[in-house]
DNA sequence: ACCTGAACACCGTTCAAGT
DNA sequence: ACCTGAACACCGTTCAAGT
């Protein structure tokens, strides 16, 4: 079934190349998207992409941009300002999870700073409820961006070795002196716990401080 | 003056593809290795490269590789178990910071865990001294190993970020209640201190924890 | 053993031409 | 307004041919 007939027959328009074209990134990566596969897999030919949406630059833009509003429409939940930040922080992770290379493409670009601004400012609502603001929130705000950001590095590349069945300890001399540590690096670390764990831990800091402030 | 100028016009060894292969994907970027680039500059045949190395992947794999390589050359300095694991934790985060390329070169093939594990070793030696061993050892190794990503890819962001103008407080609006916070998070952080500030809140962790144990 | 040019299939992009 | 095929310059790779 070919993208034309799914359109049932109208036209393409920029939204559906952008549709394919996201497909083909997330699916086999941004080197697969090709102008002859997209309009191949629209059903039209290669130059009709360039009246709609431009050339290919244009169209990975046009992806970055996608990415950048879902990061927009990103809402929190839940009752308290620590609640509220928690879920911003979760929502984000997953986000970056599941369309890992358009968060390439995004940050090949230089787009970091925008994608992330959303959540910050959201975030930074919160806290501000919180009593952080200026630097103090400021401080939070990067820690809780880096950690969200590494540990989903951390989780992808687990993902990535277990798939392709390299395994660590093969890595290591097998007259180690230390088994048990061998062991514990190769063990596939729970990394939504990891994740979790690591939030609290910020998360408490800001409560902990928060209090010791108003004490005062 | 041309690569075969500076090889005094002896024929051209693997070595030398590699050498120059190398200093187009770290000026340029990945994408601007291109076989016939490559030959240019060498002052030989597209098809000479060929038969000294193989196609471009293999190209791309010596590079990596040799990168590798320098990750096995890292030996730590220092007197105390300490000094010599934060030595190699810097040591590892320069490499990191001057080939940011390769790097992402590595990661993209899946060698990240190869890479990272001589220094992984080397850190476990000096770590054992300090009487961690085994899952306990594990958590520390997998911390630094975090620490010094995040921060060197927080610092090439930011780096990139300087560099294109693309400053963040014209994203924030002007009306933001919070001035304070916009301008802490668009002032330029000071990576190196971050880094290192993180390094020695992790080695007092390992350092306390250890004589917690030692005084049961 | 080493290097070459010719040739092939593929790519992004432009443009004049269609309806 | 929308879509097309032809054409161009570029790419990776193979191969038969040179020395």
């Amino acid at each position: 079934m070919t993208a034309a007939a799914v359109r049932g027959g109208r036209s393409v328009t920029a939204d559906d190349v952008l549709d394919v074209a996201g497909q083909i990134v997330e699916r086999h990566g941004v080197d697969a998207l090709t102008m002859r596969r997209l309009a191949d897999e629209l059903g039209v030919a290669v130059t009709s992409i360039y009246w709609h949406v431009g050339n290919r630059d244009a169209v990975l833009d046009g992806l970055v941009d996608r990415l950048l509003a879902r990061m927009e429409a990103l809402a929190p939940t839940g009752d308290t300002p620590g609640d509220r930040v928690a879920s911003l922080a979760r929502q984000l992770r997953v986000t970056l999870l599941e369309r890992p290379h358009l968060v390439g493409l995004a940050h090949e670009r230089d787009r970091t700073p925008a994608m992330f601004l959303p959540v910050q400012q959201a975030m930074a609502t919160e806290l501000a409820a919180l009593g952080r603001t200026g630097a103090d929130a400021a401080l939070v705000l990067r820690g809780l961006q880096v950690h969200v950001v590494s540990s989903t590095l951390m989780a992808r590349a687990a993902a990535r070795n277990a798939s392709h069945g390299t395994v660590d300890p093969d890595l290591w001399p097998d007259d180690w002196e230390d088994p048990d540590l061998v062991e514990a690096l190769a063990a596939p670390a729970d990394y939504d716990e990891v994740f979790e764990y690591g939030l609290a831990a910020i998360l408490e800091a800001v409560h902990r401080e928060f209090t010791a402030t108003t004490a005062d």
